[in-house]
DNA sequence: TCCAGACTGTGACTCATCTGACAACCCGAA
DNA sequence: TTCGGGTTGTCAGATGAGTCACAGTCTGGA
């Protein structure tokens, strides 16, 4: 039930049943295609929104038009707070990877809950730092490790969100092309491509469209590092 | 005087004189020598700083040794949130790049004050979200940009913060080595080099030891992005 | 005042990654 | 069933940036 996808958002922890269901009742939702752009990058618009179905990728583009994801979001997890608690542009632009419902909230509505219960604050700093510290942890990758590096840790975090374990391995539908894996790791497709076939090929992983199945995990995770 | 310093601190916006008082009153005043190190990535410890005088560097170190800088941090500016609102280890390592004053403040003091000033837990908040903004922006240069365009970027950043306007132009005494600029940026040492004498032979900046004065703001500003 | 150690400046060599250029493939829509 | 666009797989250069290896310079202590 996505109900039960709400509750788990970070935004409802700390809410009692009837706070939860009042901020949960002043939500809107909304469907999308996959393809479909929610918001761009220097839009106005301080709405925060939880995915409830599918995913969400949230990216840059650089002047002379090349593409960097910042992140792949699935049920339960927030986006666009950041123009939420610091009023500016988007600094980002969100596109449906896959079908989509997401439910929006806006600012008016939010900022009562947050007065009156501050484990609701506590619970989104919380958030913001474990976001903080994630994306710290990207700079140093991007710094330290190559991209086959960079694309075995990229699968593992898809696994450990997406993955579902099964007899032959663990199987892991992304819905991301190469293509977008790629910006998603900062890399050049074909360099992706190789670093997949690398993979593959040492037995590690089975490529499939959109997904993988993870053979070998143990080696994928020293690779990563 | 410092505590002028200190009411600029984002933690002190939005409490009145006397919350700010008392707040101040449970801060525990701390001096370190250059080099000196706060704290290492991996410790525990919950408190939170904010510098008062001088220059402090996080950095993380990789498996094999090498050195990435995540931030220099000046006067008002706060560290250590991190752990303090997303329990762990800290993520980085704090050390002195000047002689420094920093105030550190414990988990139980700031609790209480978050849940009676909402206003805090906001401008943390917001504090927190612009962070991630600029480190989201530091991954799609590292993505996006070579390294002489970092550096611009980097040298910009410090001007802005720590700046100062002459008749011959922008003295900024960054008081960091080509070999931390270079962690900064995420480039070795010498690239770095390379990248400011080409800088300086083109007139667009004069380089001092530790310091810089910026002559062509418009210049650099260009070849940053 | 002198020295040692830490910084800065610069070259030659190497290598990972990007670029561009195709061929092969797959799947959905006419 | 066939066509076409969006994918995936590979190759042969080109190149930015890293590593190694020095020499020159500055600076703070003894």
């Amino acid at each position: 039930m996505t109900d039960d996808v709400l509750r788990r958002a970070p935004l409802f922890s700390g809410l009692d049943d009837e706070a939860a269901g009042a901020l949960d009742a002043s939500m809107t939702p909304l469907t999308l295609r996959r393809g479909e752009v929610l918001f761009n990058e220097g839009d106005d618009g301080n709405q925060l929104y939880v995915v409830t179905d599918g995913k969400i990728k949230l990216g840059r583009t650089s002047p002379d038009g090349r593409e960097n994801l910042l992140a792949i979001l699935g049920p339960s997890q927030m986006f666009g707070e950041l123009s939420f608690f610091d009023p500016g542009p988007r600094s980002a632009t969100a596109t449906a990877v896959t079908d989509v419902d997401v439910r929006s909230l806006g600012h008016e509505a939010l900022s009562p809950v947050l007065r009156e219960h501050p484990d609701v604050a506590m619970a989104l700093l919380n958030q913001l730092a474990g976001r903080l510290r994630r994306t710290n942890e990207v700079v140093g990758d991007l710094v330290f490790s190559d991209v086959p590096g960079r694309v075995a840790k990229a699968l593992l975090d898809l696994a450990s969100r997406f993955g579902r374990k099964a007899d032959d391995g663990v199987h892991v539908n992304h819905d991301l092309t190469q293509e977008e894996l790629a910006q998603l790791v900062g890399a050049s497709r074909e360099t992706v491509n190789k670093a997949l076939a690398d993979f593959a090929s040492r037995g590690w992983l089975r490529l499939e469209p959109r997904s993988v199945v993870i053979l070998d995990l143990e080696r994928l995770q020293r690779r990563a590092r």
